[in-house]
DNA sequence: TTGTACGCGTTATCAT
DNA sequence: ATGATAACGCGTACAA
């Protein structure tokens, strides 16, 4: 079967291409009959217009691109959903694009997607992302950008994301109020925003509630940032702090299951000899025994307000309104379950 | 900044688009010294070419679209990491769309998909989807097809699966070898291939080794396929069959951490009481305790090779030789652990 | 060695 | 009510 365009389909009615067009666009300058005539035909032959010659003429690509750092991962796949939902919605496609990580194929990403002519780029940056120069560029060139979770504060431009800071802050203040004084902290890397700020958060806990900030109670964890990194680093830190330990606060819930793992395999009881306390809500983490407790981040809700937000941007640059830049903050919540 | 095109670069520089096209392209034609202005120019000016163009000009889009029925699927979620990968290597974007496991939203998908002048397209299909003719137009748009995991036997296009049915009949002799002999089965739904493959296996090696098959043991356990259809299945089980009962072959993992969540509750011993098998070795069910016996089902694997096959047809398509459908099933592997 | 001209499929303006 | 025509950006056969 040929592919079949406006062409073969003015050809078998005789008419002109220019009509066939505006019939199929519903012109008001259409005779009904020849709308009719088109329709059926075009219903019969299957035509399906062909976007790329749309988006040459119209200068809209109907698609918009995202880059993560990793898609094997709850939360990120709990964000994209929310992102095609979205999109979906709008009649948007979506190009899905993985850094692993990688900041030389972030930049690489970015100019594949430019290069195909999206409406819109999403991205959360990579942990290894220290300069922004591919940012400016996707800027430049004026197409509307979003940043989401993993954002940066250098870039001028919309974000989505959540209050890690106050999120850490919340965990911890619940420790101590629940009586844990020794909290260790197993933390992401140096430089990932997030991994500082709820650093930040878990400093700043401590120190309202007169409880003094010690550093060897903070490790770095992540190697791979999975389920051994959490097991490994449990046993580092009972190697290093016997018992004094009463508390660990991990930075994501993989890890927090890691050391949950070591301590039931070392018959160590949670909470009661330690309370241990996640990040995000893995939905694996109420399935598990003890029960996690951990922090709701709303993936599904970042994806969505992301690409609400970007297709607003992509409407406004369409009808020549300079839209602002916005900063959605979404709340996160503390749930409670049996590990702490 | 203005986006830029070769005809901006043309005038600077008071050469002919088609000069600085084929100063690109390094064509053997052009002078040294234009080349080098040309690539010069390109760099400081950061020209990106528009891949609509491209497109509508080379007929080639370098671009796929996957069509899966839910990201938010640890299975899925690394299948399509195998996609993303190969696809990258070769140059190809990759445009995700998601079904829901709703029909028509998957026959709307494939349009967009052909309308975007994908070069391939990757399906797994639906639970839902009981007719073909979706597919079917794409192949008569000869479009290359693949289908991996979810796929159909009426199509006659190119698949990437694992045989479901062996691999059920591995699990239960297994159990049988090792002494089970009531063997309950929660299956997925009556449609979908895979879900008729597991059952037929069970079935099978049930009669094999002499063990009659009682139907009642059998329970459809796809309401959301979560873990509660689990819990609540194995609430069911036990409430119809009592003790008699001594295993459970789950047709996810997530449905066996379900049953095995209700027995912990429950204070069921496993394996004693009860043995549990589950289906996909999804990485928590190493984690969880008791660890869960499991199915490896290499879904990078599948994404990668899926691929890697649309990627070879497409060249196929290319040079004009009519590459024959080829079925591709990969080996699946019992993991051991302590539920069984 | 460089440039001219055409076409890919669509949309939209302006004639007829 | 319909059609001729130009334009979007690029690639390439052919002419100069």
């Amino acid at each position: 079967m040929k592919v079949v365009t406006l062409k073969q389909i003015a050809q078998e009615l005789n008419l002109s291409i220019a009509t066939v067009s505006k019939a199929l666009k519903d012109y008001p300058d259409i005779s009904k009959k020849t709308k009719k005539l088109v329709h059926d035909l075009v219903i019969k032959l299957n035509y399906i217009p062909n976007s790329s010659a749309v988006h040459l003429r119209t200068q809209q690509s109907k698609t918009i691109g995202v880059i993560i750092p990793d898609i094997v991962h709850y939360f990120f796949t709990t964000v994209i959903n929310g992102i095609l939902d979205e999109a979906e919605k709008k009649g948007y496609l979506v190009i899905i694009m993985q850094s692993n990580e990688i900041f030389e194929l972030e930049k690489k990403q970015v100019d594949l997607l430019i290069s195909k002519g999206v409406d819109g780029i999403l991205v959360s940056l990579s942990n290894k992302t220290n300069n922004f120069l591919h940012l400016k560029k996707i800027m430049n060139h004026s197409i509307p950008l979003v940043l989401f979770d993993k954002v940066s504060k250098v870039i001028n431009c919309s974000k989505v994301m959540i209050d890690d800071r106050k999120a850490a802050y919340d965990v911890v203040t619940y420790l101590i109020k629940k009586g844990y004084k020794r909290i260790a902290h197993f933390r992401g890397g140096l430089d990932p925003q997030n991994s500082i700020d709820r650093f930040l958060g878990y400093k700043r806990a401590l120190l309202d509630h007169n409880i003094a900030f010690d550093p060897s109670l903070v490790y770095i964890c992540n190697k791979n940032s999975d389920f051994k990194d959490g097991y490994d680093t449990t046993n580092q830190l009972l190697k290093e702090h016997g018992d004094s330990v009463d508390a660990i606060f991990t930075i994501t819930d993989v890890i927090a299951i890691g050391a949950l793992k070591y301590l039931s395999d070392h018959k160590i009881k949670v909470p009661e000899s330690i309370a241990v306390f996640g990040f995000s809500n893995w939905f694996m983490s109420s399935v598990i025994t003890p029960a996690l407790s951990t922090v709701e981040q709303h993936g599904y809700e970042i994806g969505r307000k992301a690409s609400q937000l970007l297709l607003q941007e992509i409407k406004g640059k369409q009808k020549g309104i300079n839209v602002k830049p916005q900063k959605i903050i979404l709340q996160t919540e503390l749930v409670i379950r049996d590990s702490s």
